[in-house]
DNA sequence: AATATCATGTAACATGTTACATGATTGG
DNA sequence: CCAATCATGTAACATGTTACATGATATT
């Protein structure tokens, strides 16, 4: 069984907030969902045109004068509803860092202690992004789309959190396999 | 820039810890990786024989009557060391329960509490996996390896807490946004 | 006027998965 | 002897990224 697409439930997703063009929809991907969703350009379009053509979003023009944006329509409103009911796929894992430390034997203590290094001070700055997320959402007018919106930033500060804590236990036992060497 | 391929650090990386057969090491990814690593079927032999025509794995029998087995060369071992050098690449970013949560005022507050308990039996049985993996590292033969595959392990056991941890918190959210409405 | 960004797309390429084919070996 | 698993691969397909093309609009 192949792995469902989930460029749909993106895209729809994102347009159930707000009718936005093509360009607007990958830049809110980008900015928004960054942390725990991707799309290519070259994803984005295509889906477009297939949603459009099955009749799920429509190109719309607010004023005479503005831009044409994509709409969600209420077929496309309960295709995302089902969609989102599914269970969700569980990501193909591939973490960079783990596949380096767990052959830290060849790469050796200091190549690890580098890594660890990055992945703490990635984890740092993915803190302060989502304590900005999180001002910038309690800034803006309130919507009930705000308390899901909260769930995914609290999910991301847990997770960096946590890898901020994994790094100093790790370091320390880095510390404990020279020393035993 | 292309993301860079990785199936080789995987490969040559099982292949430094012990010569395998291609089905063995596909059975060590899945097995021993697989809670941060995955490489399917049609990447291994594929790898496999480029890595071989490139001299740095080679095929070799211990004994007469045993299976032939891929071992790392020399100029194989040096070529990983390099290669695990590099900076990790930050894999894409892909959550589909985050996803789901974020568009959860179209989902619904009980799809959602259905999300978070999915999220939370996963989290509680791979608890139970790193258990039992840590438990059969400290049983083998004591190794060099060892101390780094706890480290991964430890990474596991981390964030998959931290996950426990975010559902509960997120679940006492569910019921304060049910109760606003 | 020049530059940056907005906007919509396509094509070539890279990566990754699944299903199939084929045969040996092993355990009941 | 039958089924399961070991073992090595290939082919078709699905997915995803990057670079390019093209032109409009806004900013300095």
């Amino acid at each position: 069984m192949t792995l469902k697409q989930q460029t749909d439930v993106a895209v729809l997703g994102a347009l159930s907030v707000e009718p936005m063009t093509g360009y607007a929809l990958r830049k809110a991907i980008r900015d928004v969902l960054g942390h725990f969703w991707s799309e290519s350009f070259g994803q984005i379009y295509p889906a477009l045109a297939q949603l459009r053509a099955d009749g799920l979003v429509e190109r719309t023009h607010e004023d005479a004068d503005s831009k044409s944006k994509f709409t969600i329509t209420p077929r496309g409103l309960a295709h995302l509803r089902t969609r989102l009911a599914e269970p969700a796929q569980s990501a193909r894992q591939r973490n960079g860092t783990l596949l380096r430390l767990f052959f830290g034997r060849q790469l050796g203590v200091e190549g690890c202690r580098r890594l660890l290094e990055d992945a703490r001070s990635q984890a740092v700055q993915q803190l302060e992004q989502f304590d900005a997320i999180r001002r910038e959402i309690e800034a803006e007018q309130p919507s009930a789309d705000h308390p899901f919106f909260l769930l995914t930033v609290s999910a991301g500060e847990h997770a960096a959190r946590s890898t901020a804590m994994w790094v100093e236990e790790s370091m320390r036992a880095l510390d404990r396999i020279e020393s035993a060497s």
